[in-house]
DNA sequence: TTCCGACAGTGGGGTCGCAAT
DNA sequence: ATTGCGACCCCACTATCGGAA
């Protein structure tokens, strides 16, 4: 029953201990039907076993009366959304808020802030996948090691979940990597500078371009390709020079990873904006794809040589690509251990118009799906002086607190000043509190109840990754990744930065 | 006893496709 | 033609728990 999930889900809520969190989740799992633990798996974790379903938080904002009594299956609710789902086309919308209205006026209040809270992808209890891989560990009576594994090959928790819970652990060790489904990509750690990522690596490294564009995954098993993006979705109609490049590979075995993005003519990367928009296009690819051509570079190597490598050393996964694939496709890389060689090759790459770099381990094997402590980003970090024009309430773990800051840059012509973002990053509790109370003391002007806008005159230092092109701002320019460093009392608003030297640096 | 890895939460800007206006 | 919504591309950072050292 839904009931059960939605009891479940307040008591994993109302503590923070993570092992009673596991507890609760795990004893919900010992007595779910097996043809439901897939929902309830799901459902528990935040997610839809239709992965999305077309409501979001307008579709859910008057709900109707809730029932007193529940009465509401996980296989009706299941069922109903995916009718909800599979509403489309002229007068679609209407019928879509009747199911739903249907749908919610089944439910108890208890089951609505449930279900609400799941389609808004805020489940907000404290646990999602990775304390759910615990609670299915612990009621399969399996080591968690082996879910992790399992679900590293097979990229979904609730059926990872089911197997296990309906056959133990030889269940589990039946998934294996399969060409043309995808497996969760390994993100990387962060550092400050190459001397940080080097000191944590420890050793000789790798050093990779870090490109600015669309982590892919491509498949080929024969002479099919499918290519995945890092949520796994399936892009493979809408990059079709990539699909030709992996078709064109002399190999016809292959699971790699790397980055699409789109180039200029002289070499150097388009801004994230142009390689987004092309990889998104859907309706007509073939003028998209003449309009914005994409280049694709891969840095790893999952499959190859008829042979899964997700286990080997990050170097021999490195040799197998490039036995794999020719250097023009491979990510511009360099194996050092002396850090100043790492800082050149840092430079070059950011003087060429990327993010940044990655520093790799060689030893580390391929930790799919987790930030893995083999792989750390450097990007350079720019930071400028602006002014807190306006800050909205916090909600969740923010609730009553000044939280989203409202960042201007300062305009000589009009004695003004430019919005050029918001950020909520970077900010202590202990900041938190104190600029609620330093705001709250300077507001002045119109407020909606989210947003107060305040008088001019704190300055706060921001850092942030560069600028981009807005049709959102009145300036025309965004920050990208803005995050508080800390607050200038030292200086006063007409100190603060320009909307010039903003604008500097989008060449 | 202290340290640190892994997670969850809190949201940011931009783009596309679709349905409604 | 424009607008609003949902989905998804990129993402940084802090707090917390509990196992590792």
């Amino acid at each position: 029953m839904l009931i059960d999930l939605a009891r479940t889900s307040t008591a994993v809520t109302a503590g923070s201990a993570r092992l009673a969190k596991i507890a609760h989740l795990a004893e919900l799992l010992g007595r779910v039907e097996p043809d439901e633990a897939e929902i309830a798996i799901a459902y528990l974790s935040g997610e839809l076993p239709q992965r999305n379903v077309g409501v979001g938080w307008k579709s859910l904002q008057d709900p109707p009366e809730p029932r007193l009594a529940a009465t509401a299956t996980l296989r009706e609710v299941h069922d109903r959304l995916d009718r909800v789902k599979a509403l489309t086309g002229p007068g679609s919308q209407g019928a879509r808020k009747t199911l739903l209205a249907e749908l919610f006026g089944s439910l108890t209040r208890q089951e609505q802030l449930f279900l609400t809270r799941l389609l808004q992808g805020e489940l907000r209890q404290g646990a999602l996948e990775g304390v759910m891989i615990e609670a299915v560990a612990k009621a399969a009576g399996v080591p968690a090691a082996e879910v992790r594994r399992a679900l590293m090959l097979r990229g979904w928790l609730p059926a990872v979940g089911a197997a296990a819970l309906s056959g133990g652990i030889e269940a589990l060790r039946a998934f294996h990597l399969e060409v043309g489904r995808p497996v969760s990509p390994m993100l990387a750690q962060s550092a400050v500078s190459i001397e940080a990522a080097f000191g944590k690596l420890g050793g000789p490294a790798a050093v990779e371009w870090k490109l600015d564009g669309v982590r892919i995954q491509a498949h080929r098993a024969g002479d099919r390709v499918s290519v995945f993006t890092r949520t796994l979705d399936d892009i493979t109609a809408q990059v079709p020079e990539l699909v030709e490049a992996v078709g064109a590979l002399p190999s016809s075995d292959l699971v790699l990873d790397g980055e699409v993005l789109a180039m200029r003519a002289d070499g150097r990367p388009e801004p994230f904006q142009v390689t987004s928009g092309r990889v998104s296009s859907r309706t007509d690819v073939q003028r998209a794809r003449e309009k914005v051509p994409l280049s694709v570079f891969f840095f790893d190597a999952l499959r190859a040589d008829g042979a899964d490598l997700l286990d080997l050393p990050g170097e021999a996964r490195h040799a197998a690509l490039a036995r794999a694939v020719p250097p023009e496709l491979m990510t511009p890389r360099l194996v050092t251990s002396d850090v100043a060689d790492g800082e050149a090759f840092f430079k070059d790459a950011v003087r060429s118009g990327h993010e940044g770099v990655v520093v790799k381990s060689l030893l580390t094997p391929y930790a799919a799906g987790r930030r893995g402590a083999g792989w750390i980003k450097v990007k350079p970090r720019h930071t400028l002086d602006l002014v807190v024009l306006a800050v909205e309430w916090g909600s969740g773990r923010r609730e009553g607190l000044l939280s989203n800051l409202h960042l201007g840059a300062r305009d000589p012509e009009t004695g003004g000043f430019v919005m050029l973002g918001k950020t909520f990053k970077g900010l202590t509790d202990e900041l938190l509190a104190w600029q609620t109370e330093r705001l709250l003391a300077i507001a002045e002007g119109p407020t909606d109840g989210w947003t107060v806008t305040v008088r001019p005159e704190l300055v706060v230092e921001i850092a942030f990754d560069g600028v981009q092109r807005s049709s959102r701002y009145p300036g025309g320019v965004a920050l990208r990744f803005a995050r508080v460093i800390r607050y200038r009392s030292d200086k006063t608003a007409d100190q603060a930065d320009t909307v010039e030297m903003v604008r500097s640096l989008m060449l």
